[in-house]
DNA sequence: GTGAAAGCGCTAACAC
DNA sequence: GTGTTAGCGCTTTCAC
């Protein structure tokens, strides 16, 4: 057992608050009695209450008692009086464990911090038993609310207990209960505008290479590119929709396939599958974005910025779910049809796909 | 504004806990009311204390009563009481940003929960007044302790409000404060044990490409190197070391004075370089591992695992380090020097360093 | 301007 | 076996 001291040589700093290593923290009530005031004057002081009629010379005392004796108000016993906490839930069936998507817990962290909450986090790594668990666990803290997101985006159960609190579905949305409040990606809008890039490049034979695996972003993003298609007035060819699994080895594996459609540009519906067709493209000697041009989705960082060339892509906005998740739940924004808040996917353009030579 | 009940359709429910939509939550004192004892009972059931002499009778009452109602302890309360909440904080300068990192949230909230802890997490990107406040927020809320993290194993100073509680710095350490207890990842043996995939891959002029950013893992991982050459025997050659940026560029940009070496096989600084240099290596018609072996560092998985080859490298242990930082807080575990403790970073092998024919 | 006192929901002595 | 009661540290009327 290592020892460590608290307050290590405080004593010999002047001017420093000298806490004492007693076992019991310094309370309110001993901040009065050094200030020789009552704790009601302490509270108002230090709540700085607007109708606080406090001489100044009172008030002065009590800051000086404070400072000395190193005071900490005790939160829960605030908490206590006041019935509700500054905590936000936040469950996450595995965010923490993704890369990226630990972006939800930053821009839910970052946004509950500016409205004066702290974020109590549980990953549930999909435990329905630890994720039973680790709702009551912020029910007892008496949490503000509770956000329940999902690492990637899926539909979703809404577990009965989370129904005791405020809750916020983020990057999922629950297919039984519309009512819910749920904030998700714009997977269509996304789609659009990946293939928008393609199309602005010149592009009108565009192949998209979707993933085999179901999910609101396989629909999502396969309508963005029909969509965009449509408003370029390209009849879509069902044959240039290509599937494979949604990584790298999906990616590469679909290289023969592809070029059997004579296409001058691909959209694929990840940067996995767009890293892995790097390489089949590579070894077929075609280049990038010369012979064909590539768009991804998703913005993983780490893949995307760093390919050669770089790969333009668009964002899955982690970031903004938890902020935006945060802000539904203190009620400062809604969905404005009352069905689920989507975000936006932003487009990142980067070196795989050729600047148009306006013709 | 969306309007959205907290307990629909409960009532027509029936065996399934109506919970009113009162304002305030139900308390233990009506549980007792309800159940007819005292609220001492009602809480020596709750808490199944062992000398607790009950009437099987009355503390059935009490529990129907407790589901009934759908009561749900108040946490605040309880830690009120007992002076210590059940918090572990986890201030961090970027985990949640960086990609893999986020595993030291994981592993802490992990480890936390296991021993009856919640995370309080706090993300300061850096904000030394966010860290403050963070910190602050903390001590309010009477955390049992703090785990002060960074993002990449680096020397750091320890906040001096962080000593007013137990802490405990992971994947950093403090040069100036060497008492405070400390995890890091293991550097050298990292070093080394992916020098010595090499070794055993049959390799005996190694480059190492390492990282021209002083850090702890510059120097550890080049001890590393050189413990590996030593122990087979292979004079240590300054000429096969170069330096580069840690990135993807940097790797690459390192091909052309690497293949002035007339080496086997490289060793980078970390997975991003040697992603890079497997785009180097191949522009100059150089197959992996075939006429060059190629190990990494870091294990990031969204790239080693996926690259073609797969990259055979050594994994940053972020996920313990978060772990075994909780469990040094709660004293279940010390460095054995009193020192930092060093965590392993295991080798993981795959298809970018051939299997040597033992000749 | 400031203090006394009630009470937030719970636990733990100590009665009976 | 179970009830009574005194706080935990704080906020908040309401007196003075």
């Amino acid at each position: 057992m290592i020892s460590q001291e608290k307050n290590p040589g405080n004593a010999a700093t002047p001017g420093v608050p000298v806490k004492m290593d007693r076992a019991h923290p310094v309370t309110l009530r001993e901040v009065a009695e050094a200030a020789g005031v009552s704790t009601a004057t302490v509270s108002l002081v230090i709540n700085k209450k607007k109708n606080a009629r406090i001489a100044d010379e009172t008030r002065q005392r009590v800051n000086d008692a404070i400072r000395q004796l190193g005071y900490r108000p005790n939160a829960m016993a605030k908490n206590l009086v006041s019935g509700t906490s500054k905590f936000i839930g936040l469950v996450a069936d595995g965010v923490a464990t993704t890369p990226f998507a630990g972006q939800i817990i930053h821009g839910a962290q970052d946004e509950a911090w500016k409205h004066g909450y702290a974020l109590l986090i549980a990953n549930t790594e999909g435990n329905l038993d630890l994720e039973k668990d680790a709702i009551a666990m912020m029910l007892e803290y008496k949490v503000r609310g509770i956000l329940y997101s999902t690492w990637f985006h899926r539909p979703t159960a809404v577990p009965s207990t989370l129904r005791e609190s405020d809750f916020v579905l983020v990057n999922c949305f629950s297919p039984d209960s519309p009512s819910a409040r749920a904030v998700v990606p714009d997977e269509a809008q996304g789609g659009q505008s990946a293939t928008d890039i393609l199309l602005r490049g010149g592009h009108r034979r565009i192949a998209f290479i979707n993933t085999t695996t179901p999910a609101p972003a396989k629909d999502g993003r396969l309508a963005g590119y029909r969509a965009a298609l449509e408003a370029a007035g390209i009849p879509f060819d069902p044959a240039l929709v290509l599937e494979a699994y949604p990584d790298q080895e999906g990616g590469y594996g679909a290289t023969a396939e592809l070029l059997k459609r004579d296409v001058s540009a691909v959209y694929c519906y990840n940067d996995r599958m767009a890293m892995g067709l790097y390489d089949g493209l590579r070894e077929n000697g075609l280049s990038i974005p010369g012979d064909i041009a590539v768009v991804g989705f998703d913005n993983q960082e780490v893949i995307a910025a760093h390919l050669r060339p770089p790969l333009s892509t668009v964002s899955l906005p982690h970031y903004e779910l938890g902020a935006a998740g945060v802000r539904m739940l203190l009620g400062l924004e809604a969905a404005p049809d009352g069905a689920a808040l989507k975000i936006e996917c932003p487009a990142v353009e980067r070196a795989s796909v050729a600047v148009h030579s306006a013709a």
